[in-house]
DNA sequence: TTATTTCTACTGGTTTTCCAGTATATTGAA
DNA sequence: TTCAATATACTGGAAAACCAGTAGAAATAA
């Protein structure tokens, strides 16, 4: 391959399509993305299926260039099957999907070997792009899902606090509206401690109050 | 109309197929839903917006049969949206659809006027079955929000407090960390004040500190 | 094993929240 | 317009949270 001249590279590509499955639990997603990409003729929508489970034994024996993955599929969660997938087929470039951007899914996905990702607000050019992108090898990354990383590596990346797992525990238990009295009987401790639990707790992750403390404990899903 | 003889009307309807119009924020959804309704003769999707502002502009002037009512829209949210569309156009039917199964939000969309609800991993039959039983002048909901509300009577019907503007707008403040002083200063109102509506929201809530209270608020979405 | 972290507990004092009433002006709906 | 709901404001007292230190015991990592 790497030794054919690039005219005829480039003519092989237009000739064979990239192939594309889409993996999504909507119908009406799958059916929006194969109208997207329908125009399209170097990209070509190869398959689909609606669960992970499907889409892996598919791969036991067929291949294809790119697959467009929802994060939420029923059955396996998204970070999992990009696992999964690389692991049976390492050249197969991943497009992440999901409705919402969570920075923290986002990142494990990336972190995991996703080539990409998407919003489900994208655009047909998008669309299109992105799989082109991916599938030369590039990574693609819409403009909103940018933004959301920026703001996460200077967000999270500073503050992250390890909280140990003592003060995981308090801190769920505040969550419950529990006071520090309740939380010390329960757990057999001064009602002193709790409270030097709840300052670290509160000091760790810089705020000066139970509500900040709790919101910003569900924000992170750490309780 | 209505005088007119039975058999007139109902020859009338397999004329005039059902005009729909879907607004919804994702270009995907808005091709899968027409590609899934593509085959039906008797359903004709009229346009699409992609906000609420452009489609409430739209119904001004014009009017279809069935609203594909998508929950999450960039600029007015869904309960909003159904009120508003039913203010200006009384008799259209109105089918709400979001991805995941909230509650609380499709009881206030029921409460609102919608015919029908659902998810957007209905299948082409579903969706068209949904689209004539409301045009019908039936309800429609998918088996999963049906179970989804069985759960939610026995759960939350006896507790939808409804919170007034005010305390919603402090609730979300104290949701951010702030304290009752500067909430007080924020709002060119008594310290007293905010504390009195933070007395009243706990007590509606039935909760006894800050820490529930906000948790809860998560929970609901109402921040 | 040793060093570090984590968990535990205390003193003493300040600030904030929580609770239970009461009450008036304003707004909105019938 | 009238009535109910909402937003505003207060008193006074109890409980809880917050702040700043200190420090020994236990668990964990090097």
């Amino acid at each position: 391959m790497k030794e054919q001249p690039l005219t005829y590279i480039s003519t092989l590509m237009q000739l064979k399509p990239i192939s594309v499955l889409i993996v999504d639990d909507h119908p009406m997603v799958i059916e929006g993305l194969k109208m997207l990409l329908n125009d399209n003729p170097s990209i070509e929508v190869r398959t689909h299926f609606t669960n992970g489970k499907d889409t892996l034994e598919f791969l036991e024996k067929e291949i294809v260039d790119v697959i467009l993955l929802d994060v939420n599929l029923p059955d396996i969660n998204g970070v999992e099957m990009v696992k999964f997938i690389l692991d049976k087929r390492a050249t197969i470039k991943i497009l992440g999907l999901s409705t919402y951007s969570e920075p923290s899914i986002i990142n494990q996905m990336i972190k995991n070997g996703v080539k990409g990702y998407l919003l489900k607000n994208a655009t047909s050019d998008e669309l299109a792009n992105a799989i082109t992108q991916v599938n030369d090898g590039n990574f693609y990354f819409g403009s909103e899902v940018q933004k959301i990383l920026a703001d996460a590596v200077t967000q999270e990346s500073k503050d992250l606090p390890k909280l140990t797992r003592r003060e995981t525990h308090i801190l769920r238990l505040i969550a419950d509206g529990k006071t520090t009295n309740i939380i010390a009987e329960e757990l057999f401790i001064s009602p002193l401690t709790v409270e030097t639990h709840r300052r670290n707790l509160m000091q760790k992750l810089e705020v000066s109050n139970a509500a900040s403390l709790i919101k910003i404990a569900v924000e992170r899903k750490l309780i």
